[in-house]
DNA sequence: GCCAACGTTGGC
DNA sequence: GCCAACGTTGGC
C-alpha cells in the first residue's frame, strides 16, 4: 500500500536550510545527488498534472509498503488502536525533555530498489530524499500503528532513514520532520498505487508528515549488525524495528538512537583508517 | 522465489 | 468481543 509522492503542493517551505546536521557525528553529509531518483517511474497515471507543484524533486512514489497491510475497516471509526499500538507519545507533546532534547526518535522505511505497484515504481531511496528541495510527504502509509507514529512526530524531530528489501537492508541515514502530520491525499487518489477506496475525505484516516534529508551515512548500519545487538540483553533488544519488523514507521528510543549513531560513527572511522593505511597499520 | 511473522478481516 | 482464515511484509 502506500505511498506516493507528494500529492499536492505540500508546502514548500524550508528545506535547504535544514540540511545541516544536527546531532551525531557519525558521518558527514553526502552530496545530494540529483537526477537519479526521478528517473524511474513516471507516474503511469498522470495524476500529477493537477498538481502543478514545484517539483524540483519529482518525488517518486515511495515507501510505505511495508507493514501496511490493508486499511482496516473496523479501525475506521474508532481510533484504531489495536491491541498493538503502544502509546507513542512521550511525556509531553513535544517529544522533547525539559532541555529541549529529543527523547523519542523515529525510523522510516522505504525501498530503494525498483518495485512496481499498479505499474508505478514505488522505489524511494535516501538519495532520492537528498535530491528533494521541498518537504517530502511520507505518504502512502496504510497501517494504523505506523500512522499513529507519524501523528506523534513533531516538527524538528529526527529519524533514521531505513532501506528495506535492499542489499543490504539497514539504516542509511537521517531525516528530519519538517511538517507535522496532515491528511494523506494519496489515499483518495484512485490512480495512486496506495489509493484506499475505503477512505472518505470527510473523515480522513491516513496522514503523512513532511520530511527532509539530513545526512547519509558513509556506510549502511545493516540489519544484521542491528540484530546482533538486539539479542537478549543487548542494547537494541526491544527496538521496535526488531520487535515489529513489519512496521514501516517505528519509534526509536534515545538510547537506541545514540547506539546506532555510534555504530555508524565507528564504521566510518574504521573505514577511513583503512583508507589511509595503504600498507601499514601501526 | 520462499517462507515465517503478524496484522486485518469478518463471521459468529 | 473472540477467533480462525487470509493477506501482506520483508528477510533471506
Amino acid at each position: 500500500m502506500a505511498g506516493t509522492r507528494r500529492s499536492t503542493r505540500q508546502t514548500n517551505s524550508t528545506v535547504s536550510k535544514y540540511v545541516e546536521d544536527s546531532s551525531s557525528s557519525a558521518a558527514e553529509q553526502v552530496p545530494k545527488r540529483n537526477g537519479k531518483k526521478a528517473t524511474r517511474r513516471k507516474r503511469a497515471l498522470g495524476q500529477d498534472e493537477d498538481e502543478q507543484v514545484q517539483d524540483n524533486c519529482s518525488t517518486p512514489p515511495k515507501k510505505a509498503r511495508k507493514l501496511e497491510s490493508k486499511p482496516s475497516k473496523r479501525a475506521t471509526n474508532t481510533s484504531d488502536s489495536p491491541k498493538t499500538a503502544p502509546p507513542v507519545t512521550p511525556s509531553s507533546d513535544s517529544n522533547r525533555d525539559v532541555n529541549g532534547e529529543q527523547e523519542v526518535f523515529w525510523l522510516l522505511k522505504a525501498e530503494p530498489l525498483p518495485r512496481y505497484e499498479n505499474g508505478i515504481n514505488v522505489a524511494f531511496s535516501i538519495d532520492d530524499l537528498a535530491a528533494c528541495t521541498v518537504p517530502e510527504p511520507w505518504s502512502g502509509v496504510r497501517n494504523p500503528q505506523a500512522r499513529n507514529n507519524m501523528q506523534a512526530m513533531r516538527k524538528g524531530d529526527l529519524g533514521f532513514f531505513y532501506h528495506s528489501n535492499a542489499k543490504p537492508s539497514g539504516v542509511v541515514g537521517i531525516l528530519r520532520v519538517v511538517e507535522e502530520a496532515k491528511v494523506d491525499d494519496s489515499a483518495f487518489d484512485s490512480k495512486d498505487p496506495y489509493f484506499d477506496p475505503k477512505s472518505v475525505k470527510e473523515k480522513p484516516k491516513w496522514y503523512c508528515v513532511g520530511v527532509e534529508f539530513v545526512k547519509k551515512f558513509p556506510h549502511v548500519v545493516d540489519l544484521h549488525k542491528i540484530k546482533g545487538y538486539a539479542q537478549s540483553g543487548g542494547p537494541l533488544e526491544g527496538m521496535q524495528l526488531v520487535t515489529n519488523s513489519r512496521l514501516s514507521v517505528s519509534r526509536v528510543r534515545s538510547e537506541e538512537w545514540r547506539f546506532i549513531l555510534g555504530i555508524a560513527e565507528e564504521q566510518d572511522k574504521i573505514q577511513s583508517q583503512e583508507a589511509q593505511k595503504p600498507d601499514q597499520e601501526d
